[in-house]
DNA sequence: ACAGTTACTGCAAGTCGTTCGCAATAAATC
DNA sequence: GATTTATTGCGAACGACTTGCAGTAACTGT
């Protein structure tokens, strides 16, 4: 289902803004901050205001088509996605990867065993060099 | 080692600022955003302004006696601590308790070797009912 | 205890990301 | 093509945070 299908059978219309958002945020393969996203845009089409950017990823938030991390300095987007995944947040370059491993279901064990914690949401972020940052140090 | 001794230790003065902000962040077992500290240490003392807070912060954070992070959409402050701790949030009493397990040594060793990620902090943070909450349901 | 030095502070103005009100525009419906 | 109204662009406003600067108060030496 595309985007134009999404939007139109929730009753909401397709515009230029809302296509280009999404194109910008589902061609890009990491976490993209609403500037980079509203530069992106601007440079397919310069009509397109910042404000609008920010009410498309607004309404894709609503709708559940994208996920909004507060890792970094600014929030960021991405596609929505199903699973916990660990987000490894580069604090030269400011990129972020996702890493994804049986350890976080572990982790999710041990805090309902020992701490008796019932979780609804895990959320894993490590900061540091990624390895091309690290390699060039 | 008190904050007066640390700072003097470290050649910084001893300012009221500086002790109140210290106070608030380790009288409070959660996080504290920005403005949460401002508020506290104003209700203490009125005259002391957002910008020596956020100085402050600054300050302790270079002196490595707090930890930022970037979990919700604002920074939060804490006072430093040595091992990795998965922080549980109650969504229903708001309650911060830390826990403390060798599975995040084991995600930082496997972020390390799998994706060549070579961390500086990481950041657990799950949200769900603790025990009491959980039993009150 | 006091004077001198200067690190810190309070203030006000400035920056930056984000939001909001409103009149103009353009997507859907007929 | 005309009508309706959800969306937009624009500019002003907001809130968190930073910065420059002149005044203050914490340390130092006497």
């Amino acid at each position: 289902m595309s985007i134009d299908e999404v939007l139109r059978a929730r009753d909401f219309r397709v515009t230029r803004a809302r296509q280009l958002v999404w194109e910008v945020l589902s061609s890009s393969e990491s976490h993209l901050s609403a500037t980079d996203i509203h530069e992106r845009v601007h440079a397919i089409d310069d009509s397109i205001n910042a404000s609008s950017v920010y009410r498309a990823l607004a309404l894709f938030s609503d709708l559940d088509l994208v996920r909004e991390s507060h890792l970094g300095e600014l929030s960021t987007w991405e596609p929505a996605h199903e699973d916990e995944v660990i987000h490894l947040v580069c604090e030269r370059c400011q990129s972020t990867t996702h890493f994804n491993t049986s350890t976080v279901d572990r982790l999710r064990a041990q805090v309902e065993e020992v701490a008796e914690f019932s979780p609804t949401s895990i959320d894993v972020q490590i900061t540091g060099l990624c390895a091309t940052c690290c390699s060039s140090t």
